[in-house]
DNA sequence: CGAATAATGAAAATATTTTCAATAAGAAAT
DNA sequence: ATTTCTTATTGAAAATATTTTCATTATTCG
């Protein structure tokens, strides 16, 4: 996703595109791994850049609402990671060392159908995550 | 789920049946609507029950491992309902009043499959929920 | 009844959300 | 471009929520 982009999504909405919220951004683009509330804020002092930690949680929020970011809820610890794809997707969590996969195959519309036949319900939305060990730490299993 | 199947569930995993626990799921069982950690605890207290807030925490996170509950995170709330299937199963949740429903139907195997495929993980578990608004609030959306 | 150890609870440590006054981003007009 | 206006957003502090630690207690098994 480029700075183009980002900008359009965020018009769209009527978000702004604070400086915060663009810090933010990078510092998850420009990171390896998934990162905790925490690790951006800390991440961001280093480099000198004023922000407060309120505002982490609120830009991630937002990010996650958007798309823009997967939320890894492993046990107790908390991270996220840049989606490379803006539109609805999966994921797969590697219970090990908590890697996320993406799955770019969504055609769960006929589930949606037998769930509102069963229900009532009106399906706006859904989410569905696969859990299991990813190449690398499946042989260390025990 | 009666007392015999929640002693058995718990025997055969070397957990043991204490007190706490017992309360907080009698207190689940009694609840008409999901129940936050806090309105647990402040209801135990209320009827003269001796508990720790942590127990609540540790013990509902146990329950949610066990399947006998489950989590209902919208937004910044967290809320426990007692399930009705032990087994594995999916849920949809309404966006506007966040009641809770059941779905028992599971056929997402061919999934797993196709996960493995494309990304060479062992699955080993997966989490479908899907939201939407129930019955009752369908109406009521502007 | 013990012995072994899973589980508890109080307190401390962290993490997250809310509140609210101050600021800054974007739009419109000049 | 610059100014002005509207209001989305920020950040500090306070309020809550959740997790961890660790010494003590209670369950279960033999």
């Amino acid at each position: 996703m480029n700075t183009g982009l980002f900008k359009r999504l965020f018009k769209d909405k009527n978000l702004r595109m604070s400086h915060p919220r663009f810090l933010i951004y990078q510092e998850l683009l420009g990171a390896q791994n998934p990162l905790s509330p925490q690790e951006l804020y800390q991440s961001l002092l280093k480099k000198r850049r004023k922000i407060g930690l309120t505002s982490i949680y609120r830009s991630l929020d937002l990010f996650e609402s958007l798309n823009m970011v997967f939320k890894i809820i492993n046990g107790s610890s908390v991270k996220y990671k840049l989606c490379e794809l803006k539109d609805h997707h999966h994921h797969i969590i590697c219970r090990s060392c908590g890697h996320v996969g993406v799955l770019n195959f969504c055609d769960i519309s006929s589930w949606s159908k037998k769930v509102t036949e069963s229900t009532g319900y009106q399906v706006v939305d859904h989410q569905l995550n696969f859990y299991g060990f990813c190449k690398k730490c499946k042989p260390l299993q025990k």
